[in-house]
Order: structure tokens, then sequence, then C-alpha cells
DNA sequence: TTAAATAGGACTAATTTGGTCCAAATTGCC
DNA sequence: GGCAATTTGGACCAAATTAGTCCTATTTAA
């Protein structure tokens, strides 16, 4: 239903709730599982694919774990999504490279990548900072969208 | 990936290469089928999500087929996803009643439907005819978008 | 040396999706 | 009235994807 996976749902949960956490420290999944309720084994390969992705920045051994690897101002809702699900492209024709099977398709490439590049850029325009709980106020997410279509 | 279905696209061409066909008779799901090259047993099934959704009228029985329900600058391709997806939601937060069982998670929720009205948006304002070849010009779509974050 | 972590990858179950098919209902035409 | 061309509705299965778990290495601090 034109949804992200719910790891990548759960992937915006646990850099959100990172985020709101001590910066001066690292975390360990086993805390962050406890505290956002996702089970154990997947947190770790959430957190594993995040540190992966250069998002999170781990640390081995005992005294381990992960910690942002920027400013959550410096995090974008589309890093961790493409994190989890590659490029955002929703459909074929969005990316470079359009080999479609159908010619009619093809009409129809142009317009997807500008679509596919407004939403990009709505996930773009979204930091980790305006997701996490410590600036939940008023007015401090304030997306619009100007359309000038047909000419 | 973050992905429209395949099903969903389909339908995407299949009611573009409808808006560029002759508006003054019906098709049927055959000469769909020939002109788009995907396979019939396909295209019944997607037509008849279409008609069901009444974004086009069907007349059954011989010399029956299908046509646009309104003219194609009033319909948009919002529309044809929602036909086949539901609701535009990306993740289950973006809907109105927010079950979450992860608590963090609903710290998140407020963030999530602006990314998703954004989105929903930019889809509402892409007309079929747009789509449609018959006006593949440059300057047609032109998408852009403001953000104000932070305040 | 030991305990506490992450790293990497394999594996399975569950869910979703894509695609096909069949029987029924409707309509135009001979 | 009967036949042929259509849409309608629903069931069904195979394939692909996703979610979730587990095991074994590796690293590091104490």
């Amino acid at each position: 239903m034109m949804r992200i996976n719910k790891l990548t749902d759960y992937g915006i949960v646990v850099m959100t709730r990172i985020a709101d956490m001590d910066q001066s420290r690292v975390h360990t999944a086993r805390e962050i599982s406890e505290d956002t309720r996702i089970p154990l084994p997947t947190v770790t390969r959430l957190l594993k694919t995040l540190s992966g992705n250069g998002l999170l920045d781990s640390q081995r051994g005992s005294q381990g774990g992960y910690s942002l690897s920027k400013s959550s101002d410096d995090i974008s809702v589309a890093d961790i999504i493409e994190t989890f699900e590659g490029p955002i492209a929703l459909t074929e024709c969005s990316t470079n490279t359009c080999e479609c099977s159908y010619e009619t398709k093809c009409s129809v490439e142009e317009p997807w990548q500008k679509i596919n590049d407004t939403v990009k850029n709505a996930l773009e325009g979204i930091s980790l900072n305006q997701m996490a709980g410590k600036n939940q106020n008023e007015g401090l997410l304030n997306l619009s969208m100007n359309y000038s279509g047909g000419m």
C-alpha cells in the first residue's frame, strides 16, 4: 500500500530514539531495544545496517555501543530510508536507466522522474532533529508546496 | 524499495494509454492489452479495478468496453495509486488512527503526517493529461517545493 | 582471561504480490 | 430466441519479498 517497509519504519524509530538520548555516551542494542520495545535481535540488525551505512558510529567491545555519526540536524529522513531501501524510486522508470518492457511506459518516464524528485525532496527536507521529541513544538515543521502545473 | 506496486504502475500505464486513445468510443481489454503488451488477464484485472473505483466507465456486452469516466485533466496520479493501494500512507502512523505498539513511535507521528501530506499533494498535482503523450512538451510539469523548516 | 559488545552472514517463516483462470451476468446482433 | 463478445466477481496458486531469529566471529575494557 505504498508503504515504506516495516524495518525502515523501525529504523526511523530507533534513530529518533537515539537522537533523543544523551549524546555524550554510546548506547547499546539492549538499551535501545528496551527503550523502544522492539525485539533485541531486530534492533541488533537495524543498528548494524545503520552503522554500516555511516549513519551511526559504532564502538565494539565492552562499554561499546552506538552513537549518531553526525548532528541530528544533518541527518534526514531520506538518509534513513535510503539506508534500508536503497535509492528512493517510486517506479523503475524513476531511475536514470529505464529499461521498460512496455513501450507506452516510456512516455510516462519524464513525469515520473519529476514526481519522484518531489517526493525525494520532501523526505530530504525533514531532519532527524525535527522528528525527535526534544523540539516537538508548533510550527517546527512547515512544509508547503507550489504547483505551477499546466504552465 | 519504497516502490509502488507493479500492478499500480501497470495501472498508470493503462490509464495513460486510454487517455491517449480516441475518446469517442470505448476500448476493450483485448485492445488495450495488445497496445500496451501487458498480458490480457492482467489487463482485465486492472480494468476491473479501475472501473470498480470509478476511474473508468464500463459497458458490458458485445461492442462493450471501457472509457475514461471524466476528463484526463480531472484524474490525478494519486487517484490511480489510491485505486490500487488504498489511501496514500507511508507508514501506519500516517493514517488518522495510529495504534502504535512502540511508544516512541508516536512521538514521530506528527512529522510523518506532514511528510505524508506532502507526498500526497505532489501526486495529486499530476493529472493524467500531464502523463499522456499528447501534451508532452517542455514546462508542462513544473513542481517545486518550499520548506520553511525550523521556523 | 573474561565478559560485554558489535560484525557478518545464514536461515526460516510469514506475508505480500503477481498472474492466471473459471463461471456468471450483460448486451448487441443475426 | 440464440449466439457471440464483453465485463464482473471471485477463487486460486506460484513467486518474490520481507520480517525475524540465530549462530559464530571479532573486538575491547577491565
